[in-house]
RNA sequence: AGGGGCAUAGUUCAAAGGUAGAACAGUGGUCUCCAAAACCAUCGAUGUGGGUUCGAUUCCUACUGCCCCUG
């Protein structure tokens, strides 16, 4: 089975230096599990490694993609399964880096999305026309008809998954409750080391707004207004990360930039808790708090004895 | 210094002589194709001291703090 390091983690923990220090000490290759950083053009609000970031160590799914192509767990799995494979072949080691929570266990689990793409975009747009007259309930009565189980996971004003539960349904005729219990099973696609850097929270949020000023005056404004002349709106899924969101709000009116500033601030400390709860379920997860570690040097050790420990060296 | 106004949750704002509401923030959580998304739950307040009253956070009063005007 092929091997693979995953360092996860809230926003502005730390993650990617700590990943290229790894790398170098185990000789491995970095992929990103970021569903931002893959765009190219976006740099500084999505907190990107530059090139001397890098230090030299390869970085797989960052600028692979145009901001206008269209980033999702299933073409990151695809993609990401496709990396580790081939670094595993060259001898060295994987390291998969990000915060996106449902992209790591994804594909650590092997998780299927073929069944139902979601191509049939007007049977979803239609399901969007009812939500919108209509109200959420509607929609809710209909998936109750079709997949009962699923009603009793997804709340009724969650529109958004009611729907994808419908198109599930519409697609392949059976529940997405029924997959998503066989994809339940699934017994772990990789040899795996999963690492979960955490920090004190109020530190942490320090951190992210800090991070957010200096983003400020690195010119994120101007990378924003440079995708909007680009013709790039509040459609398209790389628009809708936290930095280029509210910039694109302030930039069409709606907000002062103060407001702006301080909503990207807001965005990312809500995003940071929500990646807090969401890796505190995965049973297998290795906690590294940076409270109880400050330096990075000693994170990093930690990290390569415990590789060292599970025989994933190559030596 | 004199005159006036204000004082309610971390913040912005409601209401009421008899159980003080909301939004945002905070906290906890859900999640299998927009996930940097979407959604759910929850903690939390009448500045201090007197008085009137069966009962005051509300009315009266002193104090304290903040704001405005005058010199």
């Amino acid at each position: 089975m092929n091997k693979v390091i995953v360092i996860a983690g809230p926003t502005a923990v730390g993650k990617s230096e700590i990943a290229v220090k790894l790398a170098k000490k185990i000789d491995g290759e970095i992929i990103s599990a970021d569903s931002m950083q893959v765009y190219r053009d976006m740099n500084i609000g999505s907190a990107k490694v530059t090139k001397e970031e890098t230090g030299g160590v390869p970085h797989y799914l960052i600028d692979e993609l145009s901001p206008f192509e269209e980033f999702n767990v299933s073409v990151f799995t695809e993609k990401a399964s496709g990396y580790i494979d081939m670094i595993n072949k060259k001898g060295k080691i994987p390291i998969v880096t990000g915060g996106t929570g449902f992209y790591i266990r994804a594909l650590l689990y092997g998780n299927d999305f073929d069944e139902s793409k979601g191509e049939d975009s007007l049977y979803r747009s239609e399901l969007e026309r009812i939500a919108e007259e209509q109200g959420p309930d509607v929609l809710y009565e209909m998936l109750k008809a079709v997949d009962p189980a699923s009603c009793e996971i997804i709340h009724k004003n969650n529109v958004k998954r009611v729907i994808r539960a419908l198109e599930f349904y519409n697609e392949t005729k059976t529940p997405i409750s029924e997959h998503n219990q066989r994809q339940k099973e699934n017994p772990p696609a990789y040899d795996f080391l999963f690492f979960v850097i955490t920090d004190d929270r109020a530190l942490l949020y320090e951190r992210i707004d800090k991070r957010v000023d200096k983003m400020m005056s690195a010119g994120l404004v101007d990378e924003v207004k440079h995708l909007k002349d680009m013709g790039l709106t509040k459609e398209n899924i790389s628009m809708q990360g936290i930095g280029y969101k509210e910039i694109l709000d302030f930039l069409d009116g709606n907000t002062t930039l103060d407001e702006a500033v301080y909503n990207v601030k807001i965005n990312s400390r809500h995003y940071a808790k929500r990646q807090i709860t969401w890796f505190k379920r995965d049973k297998d997860a290795v906690w590294i708090d940076r409270a109880q570690y400050p330096d990075t040097e000693d994170i990093v050790s930690l990290m390569a004895n415990m590789i060292k420990e599970k025989g994933f060296t190559n030596e």
